[in-house]
RNA sequence: GCUGAUAUAGCUCAGCUGGCUAGAGCACCUGAUUCGUAAUCAGGAGGUCGCGGGUUCGAGUCCCGCUAUCAGCUCCA
């Protein structure tokens, strides 16, 4: 926010209101700080030091600025780009021609410290474009940051003897600046741009108190701990392999267990709302990638290799399955909609540098389906897949967020039908009191989309589902039904998957529940653990009840102290840990341990199973 | 793909500036112990230190290449 005020008093200053005042806030949300405020800023809000939105974007922005003082004071040569606030706190990006690792961290933070020892007071002076230009006229950092800015005066913020181009706002002295943590060293390419230089970039995040600060250290340790990578490990859910490639994932027992319940839990759904189970294969020749468009379009992400001196491409979508399918014999609109579905299995040649463990792999496994359907249709079956959507989030606690992409600038298919696609989708969505954004003209070429992005336990946000209006493989592939009056007509496709990928969806449920799957999902779902060697017998009859329900069990009997089988039990995230001893074989009962209750009790064995399989029917969607 | 870092036993990690048969905890195996709600005791086995080359009298340690992973950038389910 640029800010078109004549302050041009320098050195000005403003004395604070209080003490503790960084800045204000006018009633258009712009925030202004104490150096640039003048008299006449009426009506506004005074922003003292706090955890607010508002005093920490002062207050991380002056961070910045701060480490760059000390950046400046420890490697002289040191160039700035930009210094932005982001969501998780601010970076700056520089040059210099020591190399900075983690290690140094530490030294720039030690002299962040001084410098707000010293309470260097931070001034504001504005200048003209062209002093700019020839002040920092030996700073092709600053020289690239000024091509950008409009206006015609910039200012700069001075403290102590380190001085930046910058628009604020600013906090008045750094004494403020106390809670703060420089988290990590990486590179990132001038202006975001692949082909650019590559500069320095510190991150870090900065409070307006220690406990905030602290806070947010906890909050980091908790992500860590909930992470599906050590969690994935610890409970030999998944693995990779070096040898075998990269992403490319393996599922182990428990995973395997895990993901198949998911898996059925999510067909019986798809089939109870009428969705056709089809499969295509996982190789296509090359002209079918060619008629698609993918060859040309995704080409690059593609896995080809030759057959028989043919060119076959393995699929990274499952779409040309389905139309050939649909194809395959004369559909009427009596037909329609007609909803294919198939768990497609994908290859996409992602960049070596995004592969994050099952988050983003090579090979995933799409819950995928498409829908064709007349133009008229869009809307009702859009808006029955949002409310599939909204169905499998609640099942799963997930917070949400969907968002409408627009036609963009580049695209096919005519403006009337782009406008009745879109048209339905904001529809579905109001009509279902959804809440959703627009990102205008962020479609795809083929068709307005709708994206689903699940916010995760520490509030990132993923794009899992996706719904997508298409006219454009229909034309391509030629795809027809029989209309009403007799004639040919060309049905839409619409692209839908609710999970987006198993991989993906998996990985955050495992953080969504730390690990701890709800019953029934849980990869183990009963341990049994009885407490001498005679009461084994009993654990696995009760076990092989279980079985006959499809619940999996295991039974900790081995020679290792009570105690410890208890401790062993109760670290695999289990649902319920079930204790049998002499009691309860007399009486036939079970003593659990009910890790989502976090207590203990005893049921009779045919209660605990029926519980067991009533809270089953909880996995249903 | 780019920048930087990392790669030692199944897992988590020690191993200083290059120097005898590479260590620990957990896991695993054997034996004793048979236990009422979060780690019983004793013994044992397990590593050509990611892979390939180089420097050196000598390389887990230094250099180069590759592979993989991590933090970002850029891009996506």
């Amino acid at each position: 926010m640029l800010l078109n005020r004549e302050v041009n008093v320098y050195p000005y200053q403003r004395k604070s209101v209080s003490e503790n005042t960084i800045g204000y806030l006018k009633e258009n949300g712009e925030i202004i700080d104490t150096q640039s405020s003048t008299d006449s800023c009426e009506n506004c809000r005074e922003i003292s030091l706090d955890n607010s939105p508002e005093a920490l974007e002062i207050l991380r922005h002056s961070t910045a600025h701060l480490m760059a003082q000390a950046i400046r004071e420890l490697y002289p040569d040191a160039q700035f780009f930009v210094g932005p606030v982001v969501d998780e706190g601010f970076y700056y990006d520089f040059r210099t021609s020591e190399k900075i690792g983690e290690e140094d961290l530490k030294k720039i933070e030690k002299k962040m410290k001084e410098l707000v020892k010293k309470k260097l007071p931070i001034e504001r002076y504005e200048i003209s474009k062209a002093e700019a230009i020839e002040k920092f006229k030996n700073d092709d950092l600053k020289q690239a940051v000024l091509k950008n800015i409009p206006s015609e005066t910039v200012s700069i913020y001075r403290q102590g003897d380190f001085e930046d181009l910058c628009r604020g706002p600013h906090v008045p002295n750094t004494r403020f600046l106390h809670n703060f943590k420089l988290t990590r060293v990486a590179g990132a390419y001038l202006g975001g741009d692949e082909n650019a230089e590559m500069l320095t970039r510190i991150y870090g995040i900065a409070f307006a108190d220690k406990e905030a600060l602290k806070a947010w250290q906890k909050m980091m340790e908790e992500a860590k701990r909930r992470d599906h990578r050590k969690l994935g490990t610890e409970m030999e859910l998944f693995m990779f392999n070096d040898e075998a490639g990269a992403g490319l994932p393996f599922w182990m027992p428990k995973g395997a267990r895990l993901r198949s319940k998911l898996e059925q839990i999510l067909w019986r759904s798809h089939r109870r709302r009428g969705y056709e189970p089809v499969r295509g294969p996982e190789i296509l020749k090359a002209e079918m990638w060619r008629t698609s468009g993918h060859y040309a379009c995704y080409g690059e992400n593609m896995y080809l290799t030759e057959i028989d001196g043919q060119e076959y491409g393995l699929k990274p979508m499952n779409c040309i399955g389905h139309i050939l399918i649909f194809k395959n014999s004369t559909k009427s609109y009596r037909d329609l909609p007609l909803k294919y579905f198939e768990y497609g299995v994908v290859h996409r040649h992602e960049k070596s540098g995004v592969l994050h463990g099952l988050l983003r792999v090579r090979e995933f496994t799409q819950d995928d389906a498409h829908i064709f359907c007349t133009p008229e249709q869009i809307k009702p079956v859009v808006l029955e897949v949002v409310e599939f959507v909204d169905a499998v989030m609640k099942k799963f606690g997930f917070d949400y967020t969907m968002e409408i992409s627009t036609k963009p600038d580049k695209a096919i298919g005519d403006d009337e039908v782009w406008e009745i696609a879109t048209q339905a989708l904001k529809d579905a969505l109001d009509e279902n009191a959804l809440d959703y954004g627009i990102d205008e003209g962020g479609g795809a070429f083929y068709g307005p989309k709708i994206d689903v992005k699940i916010t995760d336990a520490i509030g990132r946000k993923w794009q899992c589902g996706t719904i997508q209006v298409d006219f454009n493989l229909p034309e391509r592939f030629d795809v027809e039904y029989v209309a009403e009056d007799n004639t040919r007509k060309r049905p839409v496709m619409i692209h839908r998957a609710i999970l987006g990928s198993f991989e993906r969806f998996i990985a955050i449920l495992t953080e969504h529940y730390a690990g701890e799957f709800p019953l029934f999902l849980a990869p183990t779902q009963v341990i049994f653990v009885p407490i001498a060697e005679e009461h084994t017998p009993y654990a696995r009859e009760l076990a092989d009840m279980l079985r006959a329900e499809e619940i999996d069990t295991e039974i900790y009997d081995r020679n290792d102290s009570l105690n410890k089988r208890i401790r062993m039990a109760e670290k695999q995230k289990v649902p319920y840990v079930v204790i049998v001893g002499d009691e309860e074989v007399k009486s036939r009962t079970v003593a659990i341990r009910d890790r989502r209750k976090k207590e203990q009790y005893n049921l009779s064995s045919d209660e605990f199973m029926l519980q067991l399989i009533n809270e089953l029917k909880e996995g249903k969607i």
